[in-house]
DNA sequence: ACCTGAACACCGTTCAAGT
DNA sequence: ACCTGAACACCGTTCAAGT
């Protein structure tokens, strides 16, 4: 006797992204995610492998949130330094906003926690484009790179707390947009 | 009656890096500590507040052998353009050697883990003076965090998988390295 | 076809009882 | 003073039994 699906794929990836957010990793257990959907643990099986193939829908879904503030922050663009800067500033609200999405997906998270290849190409794909035309075809990807490891490490290690030397972050973060624009365009 | 102690806690701590580096973060269970080092697992809790104080330590343990390794490489030094690339592949090398360690380290592990301000800052200290010779006094902690921050997100993303486009990666971080040592000259 | 309770093997942590 | 077994509250996951 048939029966009918009482939640869905999208609401269980939906509750595990809001647990993510309000409680970090440790705390998207299949047993919050269950009674958020509003069913027993065992009935998440259905539709997801186990917790890692959860968790790793969760890290796809917040990358796929990047990219899409990403092709906003370019806009219609103008000068491709500026735009540059732009995705360099997005990349760093979004971490501000969400930490444990972005240390989810850029930070590495539990080992059986693997992103599909798809999911971060398509998330670089307008800091490519900007590269691209800041640098030229030829040298785009290592632009492209660059930018994206150095703002990654930055935020990384804002979040994390292992700038303690002082000073000011958001100008310590401004200086290295600009001088890396600058590096890029010679 | 007194009991003598049947173990340290740096043997505690050792056992901790070696099931970190066997099997991840997830490996390294109170349980698995204690059978390693020959005791039961609440016995642990006399020496350790409870794991998360123990991962921190381990933690700190790792980010002070990265410090010697930097030492190391810096060496006697001479060109100081030089010295920073050392450091950068110095640093490559550890992650690659012990991933496990550089992700609890650099990227955010669990949320109850903090690492100790000073162990951040003793480990890059050999970084801040290779830059403040390289930038002078004034610049120096600018350059520093910019070459830190973009070795640590250009690793990450390397472990992570997060470079997707192809390309060398070994020589995407050598022209990185190149490019950054030049920008900061000028 | 989906959902569930019960069960299993694991966690971290506490604490009274041993020596 | 240290160590332990037993216990508690949690995990993730499996599976037979329900509808």
């Amino acid at each position: 006797v048939p029966t009918p699906e009482r939640t869905t794929i999208d609401q269980i990836v939906l509750a595990g992204r809001e647990l993510l957010e309000q409680g970090g990793l440790t705390s998207l257990t299949m047993q919050a995610v269950a009674t958020r959907v509003g069913v027993r643990a065992p009935s998440l099986y259905k539709r997801v492998r186990d917790r890692d193939a959860l968790v790793t829908l969760v890290a796809e879904a917040s990358i796929d949130d990047l990219r899409e503030r990403l092709v906003a922050a370019v806009g219609d663009s103008g000068d491709p330094g500026e735009a540059l800067i732009r995705l360099a500033r997005a990349l760093r609200v979004f971490a501000h906003e969400r930490p444990a999405a972005f240390a989810l997906t850029f930070g590495s998270g539990p080992a059986g926690v693997v992103v599909k290849p798809e999911s971060y190409r398509r998330a670089s794909a307008p800091v490519l484009d900007v590269a691209a035309r800041l640098a030229g075809d030829r040298t785009a990807l290592d632009a492209a790179r660059l930018i994206t490891a150095w703002a990654n490490g930055f935020i990384m290690m804002e979040l994390t707390g292992a700038f303690q030397l002082g000073g000011d972050v958001d100008r310590a973060f401004e200086w290295g947009v600009q001088r890396l624009v600058e590096a890029i365009r010679s």
